[in-house]
DNA sequence: TGTACATCAGTGAACGCGCGTTCACTGATGTAC
DNA sequence: TGTACATCAGTGAACGCGCGTTCACTGATGTAC
């Protein structure tokens, strides 16, 4: 009977614990889907048995607001990142267009941990990371929508409401794409479709000029 | 030691079994919420073994399937009558706003069922009375829209992407509200003036006239 | 009116599963002396 | 340079739970004759 091997410690693992549960939730968000994600499936994913990450956040529910904070730095980053990218001299809307593309295409690009970041039921949601990167995101939204005002653009609403009624807008139609409702019922070939109709009908023509709206069909009565 | 007595049947239930399961998963998702929602727990709230379900629906997903399209059904049948209170010779998109404000009344009114008919995940998205109620909901928004067209809202812009247009923009609103996302960053007393702010966003004054936008606060730059 | 039979909705035990959390433990590491 | 000690991240067994689905059954009901 062969003797039992020594019990060995793994080689270091590719950085502090925490951060990689972190990364392996996203691995599986995107991978597989919430459906798949859970605390066990984190640890298995990280390699560490599952008691091991009791040790970093104190429940599930923790370690997923980490994961949606990380989610809402991300989104504020591209966000931000596309909005710059507008040359100056553009059309007072066309820096909130940008950040609207911005804002569809990084949740449609993760759309497992884009669902997490609007789940509070799966979240703590005085969890202060969560709290701080979530409320950062939407601040940041605030100061382009006041930029434009200042450039011109419905002056007379109220920054803060403004930013809301132009989120939700643009949330809408990610949510609504991601879980398949839009396309099912709209007659859309694209997802960038929908956005620059999304866009025209939010900002106006100047902010989404790339496609005239000669197809137009309006449906008639008969 | 006493006899057992003989089993008798439960006096008839109140209907059909497949209807109160589906009755009994509402009252769940009202009361309970969707994370208090199996198939164990419906059979239980109707009253009969858990197996028993499964001689009405396929599968959980089967069921839920029902629950969704029968949100669709009392979804669209507010809107439809959200639109007809309103008098004719209105605006043009007075109708629309109407229907808007039915639409985010019937999800925050039961959130939890509003939840479930947007989840794919959980359904057999092919049920046929699912697809066939999620559709008819959508069709008869494209109506009030080309209403609204003909009225003069909008005529160049394609009817069935600007109904896609305008239901992003309300159902995004009605699911961060749901969420708390939206209370939570935007500074804004209630659902109500969430709502008047965003269709005057989406449709114009004309539509939301009852708040003028006196009490905007443009937060300039310093 | 009575009898034999088929039907089938609902029962309840069982299967096999994965979950979040707890907890006594081990063993590598860093620190104090 | 060597020793004693405390720390604490990670282990792995266990707890108790609920889940969706299967399946042989029972017993009330409707039908055929």
């Amino acid at each position: 009977m062969p003797a039992r091997p020594p019990r060995r410690r793994l080689p270091a693992p590719d950085g502090p614990l925490a951060e990689r549960l972190v990364a392996a939730a996203d691995d599986i968000l995107e991978q597989d889907g919430l459906a798949a994600l859970s605390m066990r499936e984190v640890a298995r994913r990280a390699g560490v048995t599952h008691g091991a990450p009791l040790r970093h956040y104190r429940s599930f529910a923790a370690l997923l607001s980490e994961v949606a904070a990380a989610g809402f730095r991300e989104l504020a980053h591209a966000v931000d990142e596309g909005a710059a990218a507008v040359p100056s001299g553009s059309p007072s809307t066309a820096r909130l267009a940008a950040a609207a593309r911005a804002y569809v295409a990084c949740a449609v690009k993760r759309p497992g941990r884009f669902g997490v970041m609007f789940r509070p039921e799966l979240l703590d949601v005085e969890h202060p990371a969560f709290v701080r990167d979530a409320t950062h995101a939407f601040e940041q939204l605030v100061r382009l929508v006041r930029a434009a005002q200042d450039a011109g653009w419905r002056p007379d609403t109220d920054t803060r409401r403004l930013a809301g009624s132009l989120w939700a807008g643009v949330h809408g139609l990610a949510t609504l794409w991601i879980d398949a409702s839009y396309a099912a019922v709209v007659r859309v070939s694209s997802l960038d479709d929908a956005l620059e109709d999304q866009l025209r009908f939010l900002l106006g023509a100047d902010a989404a000029p790339g496609r005239a709206p000669t197809t137009a069909n309006h449906e008639r009565e008969e």
